[in-house]
DNA sequence: ATGACGATGCACT
DNA sequence: GTGCATCGTCATG
């Protein structure tokens, strides 16, 4: 993966990541989910500024910003656009690669819930706040193109309640592998 | 099928 | 003290 692909506006960065194959430690699997965040998107962790837990975020693109959600989950974004402060959150996969540890860490086997939202996903790639900060063309990610042009879906962010009619959320469409229907 | 709610950490007012 | 870029479980149609 060259970090020349962050390097462009962050909506695009959404749309080209679906169809990519990422691993962490050689465990993953095909995005088919992703959310667009802009720098002054009233929805993004950036918003408000510069914090400990968004550094990541104001750093280079081409690395991971991981936060906790929730209290409980972890959620793995890929910080890009040509704008500062911008970021994808991956959403869901169809898991590939490793199934039987992402089986053993999410304790469930059903490939269409392994993956199936950025919590589950985090849990089965093993992401932690460990990761917050790292380069994506490095060791433990790993990257494989798409096959093909795959066929894309938008319609607005899940679980947000500002910007919440924006359709910057993009899937690969078909896919039974998504965290929600697309409507 | 859809909806309510509790668990749980932490940034921010 | 409030509010989350969530998920699993339990309840009802």
């Amino acid at each position: 993966m060259d970090p020349a692909f962050f390097d462009r506006p962050v909506l695009d960065v959404a749309r080209a990541l679906i169809g990519w194959t990422l691993l962490v430690d050689g465990v993953g699997g095909v995005i088919v989910e992703t959310e667009a965040y802009h720098a002054g998107d009233p929805a993004a962790h950036s918003y408000a500024g510069r914090t400990v837990r968004n550094a990541a975020m104001f750093g280079p693109p081409g690395r991971a910003y991981v936060y906790r959600s929730y209290g409980l989950h972890w959620c793995l974004n890929v910080v890009g656009g040509a704008e500062e402060a911008a970021a994808v959150l991956i959403r869901a996969l169809e898991p590939t690669d490793g199934l039987a540890a992402m089986a053993e860490r999410r304790a469930l086997a059903d490939p269409r819930l392994l993956c199936a939202g950025p919590g589950r996903l985090a849990q089965a790639l093993g992401i932690t706040a460990a990761l917050d900060g790292a380069r994506l063309d490095r060791a433990p990610f790993a990257w494989r193109p798409p096959t093909g042009a795959p066929d894309l879906v938008a319609g607005p962010r899940i679980g947000i309640t500002r910007a919440a009619d924006e359709p910057w959320r993009v899937g690969l469409a078909g896919s039974r592998y998504l965290s929600r229907r697309f409507r």
